[in-house]
DNA sequence: AGTATTTGACCCTG
DNA sequence: CAGGGTCAAATACT
């Protein structure tokens, strides 16, 4: 028994430092790339992309050991979509009929269902630079929140409805001066709107660029992202993805398609994570 | 005219 | 019941 914790004690440890080094290299390469002109990233690509697929398999090789005691199919998430059944179907039979006409009338007037989703950022992007996605945003409500100075804007992916597509986002302002928003990302792209002119880390900022990555509690087990050429996934996930960046958007605008982050297909299943990791 | 945004109401969760 | 997320009618834009 104490064999068996010692020995995956050093195994984590072994992980960590094994991803703590490919992510040392990953960080090199991201200096290199920004001391470089960008016709190189064609080549360097697919050496960023193995980086990062090893980072995110050390840590999940490490939440995997901290959790092997855990049921972790508990914590699946469900997509948002898919979830529930409209409300007035789970309504408990009424005894009489009246009861019936009445609770008939009153949600046939009802607006859809809808559910709120669970709200545990996965991961944050501090970022100087303007990144892209490559999708186009519909924007379907604003609230101002307690204790925020600004309105928080929600935005839906434009192809929700002819292609179902999940993903939605939440676009709250920060910061004024410099100014500064957080974007908080839901659910991904099933719309494959995609395109090789739209990779993102696309540094529209010519100096001083700066990333800052990290992960928090409950995961998500794919996020799009979208270093490259990979494919992008139709994950059912929930799971928010936030990206904080500066001086890309108007709380009024439409969404310039400035407000984007950079993500890779994982292949990865973070079903299981309860930590907090930071990448950068 | 078709599409996107605004905004108050509605609805769910804690 | 309050706070936050979503809906959908009204409005603005192209």
């Amino acid at each position: 028994m104490e064999n068996q914790l010692s020995k995956e004690r050093r195994a984590m440890e072994e992980e960590l430092v094994r991803g703590r080094e490919i992510a040392n290299q990953l960080l090199e390469v991201c200096v290199h790339r920004s001391n470089t002109h960008h016709h190189e990233d064609v080549h360097m690509l697919p050496f960023i992309e193995d980086l990062v697929r090893k980072v995110l398999c050390s840590f999940t090789n490490t939440l995997l050991l901290l959790n092997t005691d855990n049921d972790v199919t508990n914590e699946v998430s469900m997509p948002l979509t898919v979830k529930d059944t409209p409300s007035f179907a789970k309504c408990p039979k009424p005894q009489h009929t009246d009861e019936v006409c009445k609770s008939f009338l009153q949600t046939e007037k009802r607006r859809g269902y809808y559910k709120k989703k669970s709200s545990a950022p996965t991961w944050v992007t501090n970022s100087s630079i303007l990144m892209e996605d490559g999708y186009v945003w519909r924007k379907y409500g604003q609230k101002i929140t307690t204790n925020a100075k600004y309105f928080r804007s929600y935005y839906r992916c434009t192809h929700k409805h002819d292609k179902g597509c999940p993903a939605i986002k939440q676009v709250q302002r920060i910061q004024e001066d410099p100014p500064l928003y957080r974007t908080t990302y839901y659910g991904n792209h099933n719309c494959k709107s995609y395109s090789s002119s739209d990779i993102i880390m696309e540094s529209a900022s010519p100096s001083g660029s700066s990333v800052f990555l990290s992960f928090s509690n409950t995961l998500p087990t794919k996020q799009q992202y979208q270093l490259q050429s990979s494919s992008l996934s139709s994950s059912t996930k929930q799971e928010p993805v936030e990206v904080i960046q500066g001086e890309l958007i108007d709380d009024h605008s439409p969404l310039a398609s400035s407000d984007y982050l950079l993500l890779c297909d994982y292949e990865l299943d973070f079903n299981y994570m309860g930590h907090v990791t930071t990448l950068f």
